[in-house]
DNA sequence: TACATTTGCGCAATCGATTGCCACACTGTT
DNA sequence: AACAGTGTGGCAATCGATTGCGCAAATGTA
């Protein structure tokens, strides 16, 4: 038992003595059909149940009208929101848009770029996975291929790609010296793996809000951690192990930010009164844990909106690959919580 | 300046003098293709760089290899999931997946389905939104019409369908009833939305475990949230505003749990032990507030598997929309943690 | 009335891959 | 040497919508 036959536009051509082309003309608002006819056929479109065959179209067309979107995980609140962004546009724009994973494996990541090039998206929306070693000879060939690729937020570095960042040193920069600001003078660092350049650039923004407020830097208040609940907690324990220890940490993540504080407070630690805590991507939790947690904002639906705005914008141009390499740096928003604000 | 022209199956055929339909059989590992000229296409093939274009087949074959997810959005921890334990199911049988969001409106909901069928999807999985108040008639043309629809977590409970759901009764229940085993006698309810059966639900399986332990149900005890932390904040206010308080919560939701704990702790009560409280959804935030936050796991993962299982073998064994109308209903599992563990 | 112009619609090719059917060639058997 | 049988591969139709081109009817003009 196969599925029931859909009605074609052969069917409503047939079904009213015209040509299937009329029909199609119709539907698509042609002026070179008459308004009688065309309402006619709208008509029995609607009477007929009919409903057009994307794949048919796109077939022809040679345009699928989707947008492929690539992403380490959807759960992630700062991806879901970029996500929101994209759709926002797109939807404006008449275009779908189609959501992968990557669970942050370079190779599931090379995997989706294929399907969804063999689904003929008409452009790709990416925020290269973590561990992405070595894809940068597959983007090269991709994109010299013809396929219209947009980065956002982690960028390889070394492809001189269109992309939309945001300034992730200034947002550290300004985390560190809103603590400073607020008297803490033993400032740790818990930063991520500085293979990524969205770390690296954090960890720069920090030692610059230092050196500018003329406090030292010191080795041994920098801890590497990644983005987890338990990177923060082992992170602090090894700042709480020192002799002299900081009175305020930045971290390149809320997670880890959390991690730590819930670490202090379990040490009798009062917050932000003895420490001040101050995490990085303005996670929704931040405002649940007690007490709630500083944080920088990454403009999140700007990105996707920008990002997705400059592939519609070529898509629309009809141009191929070659969309202008300029990165778009977005800035971030510091949001000052109880964590870090002593007295308030 | 249009794309560059892209390699199709006819290209390898004259490459290699042979017909387009050898290189497509071959391809595809057809034997009716000898092992030598099998060999020699997928060189010359892989040589020309060539990517097999999907659209085409999908409209040959009249079945696109994709399946669509409609979900109200994404970046909840639970939809997240599910769809990570469909992509495990579709990618082992070698389907893709598009995942679209409704953000809690039926209108973009109906939308969504549109959009998802005249992409020719093999079948669509969904959890309805919450206001999804008459789509009902919807939904029942649609697979009148031979749409494969697969319902998952929310199910429109007037539809008798195919779906997937967690006992949500039981879950409630599990939770009360560890509230009550802890020693906590006078439990107050913060209920969700009872147009939703899946919070009536939640809110019988509370009765039932007070019942069954021979407490009492007091209708000042029950109020209503929605799943959002201010909500939260506000029920609590209301269960501390009466003349005898209550000494423990269960709540139909994390986000309401976590505010009227926050609440609570504002007016110097101590969790567990003045009063305990208990969620529903196991977010991942509870693992990061203070005391960590006792939930009930909704096994998203295996509703996401189930759900994609049943489609994809609906879809093999080419059977319209008529999938027998089964529920299947997944036990919840109940996570205890500090904010109900008295002394742990 | 005759001719030029516009309007409305049909014909047929096309997008790229798939597939039923047929034809040729080769092997092996008698 | 002739024929059956099997193995390979080509031909052409097909999926459903789109679109360049052209024809015929309707309209306008002299």
């Amino acid at each position: 038992m196969s599925r029931p036959h859909r009605t074609t536009i052969h069917d409503i051509a047939e079904a009213l003595g015209l040509n299937a082309s009329t029909v199609s003309r119709a539907l698509n608002d042609n002026p070179a059909v008459s308004k009688k006819t065309r309402e006619l056929i709208k008509e029995k479109a609607d009477e007929m149940n009919y409903r057009p065959n994307h794949i048919a179209a796109a077939l022809r067309r040679g345009r699928s009208d989707i947008l492929g979107v690539i992403v380490p995980a959807i759960d992630r609140t700062f991806f879901a929101s970029v996500i929101r962004g994209i759709e926002q546009e797109a939807d404006a724009a008449g275009l779908r848009v189609m959501v992968c994973q990557t669970y942050d494996s370079a190779e599931r990541e090379r995997t989706m770029v294929e399907t969804l090039q063999r689904l003929q998206v008409d452009g790709i929306l990416i925020s290269v996975a973590k561990d992405n070693e070595d894809n940068l000879d597959f983007y090269r060939r991709k994109m010299a291929g013809g396929l219209r690729i947009q980065f956002f937020d982690n960028v390889p570095q070394e492809l001189d790609v269109p992309s939309v960042v945001i300034n992730d040193q200034q947002g550290a920069y300004a985390a560190t010296m809103h603590l400073i600001e607020g008297g803490y003078k033993k400032i740790a660092c818990m930063r991520g793996p500085q293979n990524f350049h969205i770390y690296r650039d954090r960890f720069r923004g920090y030692q610059d809000a230092l050196a500018e407020a003329g406090l030292p830097f010191r080795e041994e208040y920098v801890v590497d951690i990644n983005s987890h609940f338990d990177n923060g907690l082992e992170g602090f324990s090894k700042l709480w192990a020192l002799a002299d220890r900081p009175d305020a940490v930045v971290s390149s993540s809320d997670y880890g930010a959390a991690g730590a504080m819930k670490a202090a407070q379990a040490e009798g630690i009062r917050v932000p009164e003895d420490m001040a805590f101050i995490g990085f991507a303005n996670e929704p939790f931040t405002e649940l844990i007690t007490p709630s947690l500083s944080s920088v904002d990454q403009s999140t639906l700007t990105m996707g909106q920008r990002s997705a705005a400059r592939m519609i914008d070529l898509i629309k141009s009809n141009k191929s690959g070659v969309l202008d390499t300029d990165r778009i740096v977005l800035a971030p928003r510091l949001v000052v919580r109880g964590s870090s604000q002593r007295g308030g």
